[in-house]
DNA sequence: CAGTGGTCTAGACCACGGG
DNA sequence: CCGTGGTCTAGACCACTGG
């Protein structure tokens, strides 16, 4: 018999039910403890189950109202978000890194908005770009809250990016991503070596620490970078 | 007292210790025994909470080694991917579709081969528009393998878009996404309306049932679009 | 081998919220 | 009210893997 115990085997066996329409869309499924019953496992078990499927979105639980098949389940997809030397070298190529620019200045406007910063702070200003092969991959333009980091101003970013000092020093906590298309004005394409106007991605990312706006950050990825991600 | 027992507690004294440095990146943090007899809860309390900071690439599990403080958090954005229509409607608009063309024809090589078919199947070409307060908001461009979802032949894809059929009647199990910045070409850009070579994103998907390659999708949003994301 | 996390269990109490 | 899911507990056994 195949019938292994186990929260795995439960997770499967409603999965299954789901796929096959043995539980209909919009229907109520059995609580909990028939469930278990049935399946011949602990309540424990079942929930441990349940909850991992209502967690993808497959199943929708109340209590007293029981547990639903979700009628038009949405899709997520889990995307990790990784450190641009990581995605270079993930792709088998060889990553390197180049500071441009590195100045302080007073936050711009639009940037101190965006991040929710009433007075114009000290800030860093980043200008780098990151190569695969030797050639360019992304170009990263960034505004660091120097308040909220002072430690980064004695930061040797020669030999580290912000992207990676930041993400091994700031207790970060929450952001925002904005993936975009866009045509490359002509100082982007000029780091990223192609024609104005080419069509790229870019990536608008905000970072807070619990306590204060961290970095603004935007990302222009060369021609031909996909996003991908798997469901 | 501050001391409420339960799981989420646990898991958010480790949070703190984590961003105050107390458990410091890399280094191994107590067992969960210590731990349970420290906070004054059971074992498994302890473990749920690790696991959701695990499962969140804040801590590395390994039997017999212990937890760690992941080095450099890998930040994973939890993305859910809505109807076209919900994504048109949660920004307020008022959501349209219009078929633009529907045929049956043997797929072309080129999705054939990116959904794994061998043999040049029956399959159902859709060209459709989506249009937000009735601008275009993003070009479909589809193709369904037929002997997947045999049933999809008699839908009426006037009134109900392939997107949302899908949805609502196939067992879907896995698929990719690609996003990607590209010029518009010149039909696309006839269809969103805009000049030819404009800048515009492209999602790229596909999705299998269980069992079977479903369909292969392109979609060309409109010159605007941003893809957001919290983290 | 032995320490650690992974999981199961049976029972219990609680919180929410539908009817 | 009272059924249902949410969670806690104490104890147990197991699976993996570092030393």
């Amino acid at each position: 018999m195949g019938k292994q115990t186990g929260w795995q085997s439960v997770h499967d066996e409603a999965l299954r039910r789901i796929q096959q329409r043995i539980w209909a869309p919009g229907a109520l499924i059995p609580n909990e403890e028939d469930l278990a019953a049935e399946l011949g496992c602990a309540r424990a078990t079942v929930n441990r189950a349940l909850r991992e499927l209502a967690d993808a979105g497959l199943l929708e639980r109340r209590r007293k109202a029981g547990t639903r098949v979700t009628e038009t389940p949405e899709r997520r997809a889990r995307f990790s978000i990784p450190l641009i030397r990581d995605e270079i070298e993930s792709r088998g190529a060889t990553a390197t890194y180049a500071l441009i620019a590195r100045t302080i200045a007073p936050m711009p406007d639009a940037q101190r908005h965006i991040l929710g910063l009433t007075s114009p702070e000290k800030s860093l200003h980043v200008q780098a770009l990151h190569l695969s092969n030797g050639a360019p991959f992304v170009y990263e333009n960034r505004w660091v809250n120097l308040a909220a980091v002072p430690a980064l101003e004695q930061a040797d970013l020669t030999t580290i990016s912000a992207n990676e000092w930041l993400l091994r020093h700031a207790p970060l906590d929450r952001g925002t991503f904005d993936y975009a298309a866009s045509a490359a004005d002509p100082a982007t394409a000029g780091h990223l070596g192609c024609a104005p106007n080419t069509a790229i991605m870019t990536l608008e990312r905000t970072t807070h620490s619990p306590t204060a706006p961290i970095t603004w950050v935007r990302l222009s990825y060369a021609p031909g970078y996909r996003l991908h991600m798997d469901i």
